[in-house]
DNA sequence: GCATGGCATCGGAAATCGTGATGGCGCCGA
DNA sequence: TCGGCGCCATCACGATTTCCGATGCCATGC
């Protein structure tokens, strides 16, 4: 028994004919008779009586009308819900963060995934860029923001801005702070960051130079984490300078006088799912909020 | 889009495998692909990722596994529905009586065809032997009882019983019948039948045998309606014997010693329809009631 | 009595479906 | 790192099903 069979079940009782239902079905009347009798042998119920008028049905068939049109319902409820989704990007997204959410944009982001793909889920899980890279690699997240050289060579990524680092020193430390050279600097206290971290990289970078190393005092893996304590005096931080705006002007920290390279902040995936349409359309939101010609997605090195 | 397909879609969901799910289907794997293949393609919408591991349902496939297991459940209802009710005896049937409920023990038959079809539905119509018959020829009627010869070329009958008819006289009119002979009888006054009845042939027989006509008085076309008359003193009338002991019991009625001719109690139907299984069922269940041989059914002369 | 309209049946053509073999692709264990 | 393995996609061919046109039968209506 197939869909086809009931279909001419229901129509011919609706016409009444064979013939009719023929034509309204688009085929001959010989098929149709072959489906009814088909229908009939395989239930063994006579579905219609046949009247020199034509087809009437059988209490039986009366009675299993109402079944069929059931079925038949059911089929198009499936047929319909299917077409309506056939170009709804649909599924599930983790995207990692590495900052906050208001230097990362996600609200705007948010708000336009929600509007282009309503039945995608959005998953914002916060972390570092040192977590979200290798859970990027085991597939726990589809997407992360990730700061530095995206040097990954699982990992594709496009570059989103910038960051401009600054280091950042409480306001209590002023007066020990007379000389700004690198090895005055690396004697007083620093809250530092993991290593995987891109600051990380930074700060090595401006010590190593000059073959000296910081004091460290402390590790904050999370950027909040650590500009709390940079702002509560416990020692110097690399920071962006916009994330310490507020602290500067409201004269808890202030900023050392020293030019730092800056790194990128990236959007980065696993490059063998760039073919996923959803993370597709996940980069390509990502591209759009940040003002991003398509194009700018490349490998990385 | 067939139920095979459907199901294919949902086995496979469910076992995670083409290669599984085409040996609980007793089919081959490539058989299985092209389902699942053309399923997607006339949806316009993948249903699974293909991993490594086998076939996991996308987003778009679980939201439509739901669907998709309705209409194969309710196809599944369908022919359940059919197969549950392959041998039952379903429609509805027409019966018209001649005379009164208890004599053609219609309790009786009402019992067996609600106990061996339940869902058979039974209409006794009211009428006469007179009404009957052109209504089973214009099929307002599937059988019916009938007094008489049952000579009509396009019914069948079976004789159920002989019925015993006698003349019955109010007891006001004992003292007018000190002679029984027909002449005497005629010249009373008589409650008569309409002539498409049995009695009334009864009445004419009597009477063309000796060249004379009863004295009609009023026509009473209902047997318990004569039967009133008759008890109220209007005149005399041909009632079944059985039909009048009460009355006699009572008084109010004498019976003509004279002996009429029986007149058959039939159960009557169309030839052309003998083969109804409904109509088959009902003469054998009148059959069984009146404990008659099956074979007793036998073609109107 | 004939024309009409209805369904059932039949044989051949056409489309469909199923099968077995084959190939590509990841994964896993050696 | 390299076969072996499991899994799915594809192909060509054979078998089955399906469909169509023609025909026949029957009941009805004019």
């Amino acid at each position: 028994m197939e869909l086809y069979h009931l279909k001419t079940f229901v129509t011919v009782a609706e016409e009444g004919h064979l013939t009719r239902a023929a034509e309204r079905l688009f085929t001959s009347q010989p098929a149709i008779s072959a489906h009814i009798k088909a229908l009939e042998e395989e239930l063994g119920v006579t579905l219609f009586e046949r009247t020199p008028k034509g087809m009437q049905l059988s209490p039986a068939g009366a009675q299993l009308l109402a079944q069929a049109q059931r079925t038949l319902a059911a089929a198009g409820d499936f047929k319909l819900a299917a077409r309506a989704m056939q170009d709804e990007l649909m599924g599930s997204v983790r995207i990692g963060l590495n900052t906050d959410a208001r230097f990362l944009r996600l609200v705007e982001l948010q708000a336009l995934l929600g509007a282009r793909y309503p039945r995608l889920e959005v998953a914002f899980l916060g972390g570092s860029t040192g977590v979200n890279v290798p859970n990027l690699r085991v597939g726990k997240l589809d997407a992360a923001f990730i700061s530095g050289e995206g040097d990954d060579p699982l990992l594709s990524s496009q570059v989103l801005c910038e960051e401009e680092l600054v280091i950042a020193a409480p306001a209590g430390l002023r007066d020990q702070l007379t000389a700004c050279d690198v090895p005055a600097l690396a004697a007083l206290p620093w809250v530092y960051t993991s290593p995987d971290c891109a600051h990380y990289g930074v700060m090595r970078t401006v010590f190593e130079a000059h073959c000296c190393a910081p004091e460290k005092v402390v590790l904050a893996n999370q950027e909040d984490a650590l500009r709390g304590m940079v702002e509560a005096g416990v020692g110097l931080g690399i920071v962006r300078r916009d994330d310490m705006r507020e602290a500067v002007a409201a004269g808890r920290v202030f900023i050392v006088p020293r030019q730092l390279p800056t790194v990128s902040l990236r959007f980065a995936w696993l490059t063998k799912r760039a073919n996923d349409p959803v993370l597709r359309a996940v980069i390509e939101a990502v591209s759009t909020v940040w003002q991003l010609a398509p194009e700018a997605a490349r490998e990385a090195g």
